[in-house]
DNA sequence: CATCCAGTATCAGCAATACTGATGCTCATG
DNA sequence: CATGAGCATCAGTATTGCTGATACTGGATG
């Protein structure tokens, strides 16, 4: 077979093992079998993919990495965007959400539709920003809520694994983060660029990846020796406060942080941003809850 | 197997076809073969693909082409993205443009390029945007020009079927072509939103897209009644002039086109954009003509 | 209403394939 | 140089996936 996603779904797997032996276990073959979907994929490629002992991708296998991911995932998406056209309304609700993006206004429809809908079960699970994209996609949660910071009326930048639309419910003025005792935390805004060379705390689950900074400030920049694991914004503010470095949020959620001080963004025009993420054709609660959160015109 | 990328060749050319036998044709199978393909596809989703008599895909069937045509993209890009690796063709260079991106610019660059290398073969190619991004990304071209309407200095909204370096090389104020005697011909300047009401041609291989133009001005409108297909961007300009609609293209492109008025547009801010698309790792010709073009900085 | 026709579904049979389990080989280690 | 962990290889077998023949179905025709 020419580029089974079986082969596919093997290499991705042995990559993540570092081992062909742990992969077969992981995938319930012999390794024997994982063997051979290897030296299949090579024969096809007519390219050494891994290195053995140690067990890892060349840089054609790096190449194939970057493709078999996405396209296993968009797999996974396609048999989940059929799936939900049979399944009508069961009565729950699933809701992936980055941190930030869980605001006040998030909640408030949460409880809203539960009053309208007294017996649906709903569940919301905090993650990062690729684990909501993917949760929407392959059916494992029926909306997502994620936030990011952009230019003013820009879509956030999120990989595009299949189609999903997405609007957003919120916009707010971007803060940095500061501890109270930094020269900067009594200024009324700062320029962004001028934090450039500072120290930034990298958390990607929990506030605005560093990346999202770079893009909208077009600049480079944004180092960090620190990075934040996790998904809970408490304790990164703690991490501010007690110098560890710089990071973002929304103004309204930032304000009111023990021993850290925000600061709005003057420069460049940047804003903290809140989008719903559904698949192309969502029914039942999360259409209900999608309509309830959507800005009315 | 399950979602066999053969499986979903199969779909894909069922629906195009609109016909079991003639899709057998197409991919070198029996009538069998094909019939096997789709209820094996079927019975894995559990739900029906595809009518027959007529032959046209359901609801799911629409659902999974969405996947399934980026999917087989995807495939074919994986397989490519390894083979440059290996096979790099020093004597020969291979160019996809649209119409709007075949720039004073880039002819100069090219004969450039002819000059310092002038055993190079070299063939530029002119077609869709589509096309041009899968050229590249399945190796039939080395690099593709694309041009398009944006925001300044944001990037072209492309479809994203994998991994791509992009830069732009010229942004250009973006005109209206008007007839001549039209009442707005005159004016030094225009809005965009004063003719999202107007009638427009639809030329998505020789100018602008409409859906660009409705994505930068953020309104909707734009509608068309003439569609032209094709490159060729003096018949788009002829049909112009005779009052078949409006359309758009780079300022200076679009002077001197008999029997017609280029007005820039003030409002939004909005450009024509020329961008260099290429594989994450070029090498050779293709590099090289590449740094030609880069704005230096 | 009977017939025909174009086109899809089904079936049997065969060739190719994709596993498993046993064994061989290779490199890192002490 | 002896050892062992781990990948490669091989033979055997169950499964899969194709072809070709044939049955079936809905629409067109008179």
């Amino acid at each position: 077979m020419l580029m089974d996603p079986q082969q596919l779904r093997t290499f991705v797997s042995v990559v993540d093992h570092r081992s062909f032996s742990l992969a077969a276990r992981a995938l319930g073959y012999t390794q024997s079998a994982v063997s051979q979907h290897i030296a299949a994929l090579e024969a096809d490629l007519d390219t050494p993919l891994v290195t053995r002992r140690p067990v890892a991708p060349t840089e054609a296998g790096v190449r194939l990495l970057e493709h078999a991911r996405p396209l296993l995932l968009r797999l996974d998406a396609a048999r989940a965007d059929i799936a939900r056209l049979r399944q009508v309304h069961p009565g729950r609700l699933t809701l992936a959400c980055t941190p930030g993006a869980l605001t006040p206004a998030v909640a408030h429809a949460v409880v809203r539709l539960r009053t309208t809908s007294p017996r649906l079960a709903v569940s919301v699970r905090t993650c990062g920003r690729g684990e909501a994209v993917e949760a929407v996609l392959t059916g494992t949660a029926d909306l997502a809520l994620v936030d990011g910071a952009a230019a003013p009326s820009d879509p956030l930048p999120l990989p595009d694994a299949g189609p999903l639309t997405a609007f957003a419910i919120a916009q707010e003025p971007l803060a940095v983060l500061l501890p109270a005792t930094h020269p900067l935390a009594g200024r009324p805004a700062l320029r962004l660029a001028d934090l450039a060379a500072a120290r930034w705390i990298e958390a990607p689950d929990a506030a605005v990846p560093l990346s999202h900074l770079r893009a909208a400030a077009q600049t480079d920049g944004f180092g960090h020796q620190l990075a934040y694991a996790g998904g809970d914004m408490r304790g990164l503010g703690t991490l501010v406060a007690a110098g560890g470095g710089l990071t973002t949020a929304a103004l309204p959620a930032a304000r009111h942080v023990p021993g850290v001080a925000a600061v709005p963004i003057s420069v460049p025009r940047i804003v903290h941003r809140v989008e719903v993420l559904q698949p192309r054709s969502s029914t039942g609660p999360a259409a209900e809850l999608s309509d309830i959160l959507r800005p009315s015109q």
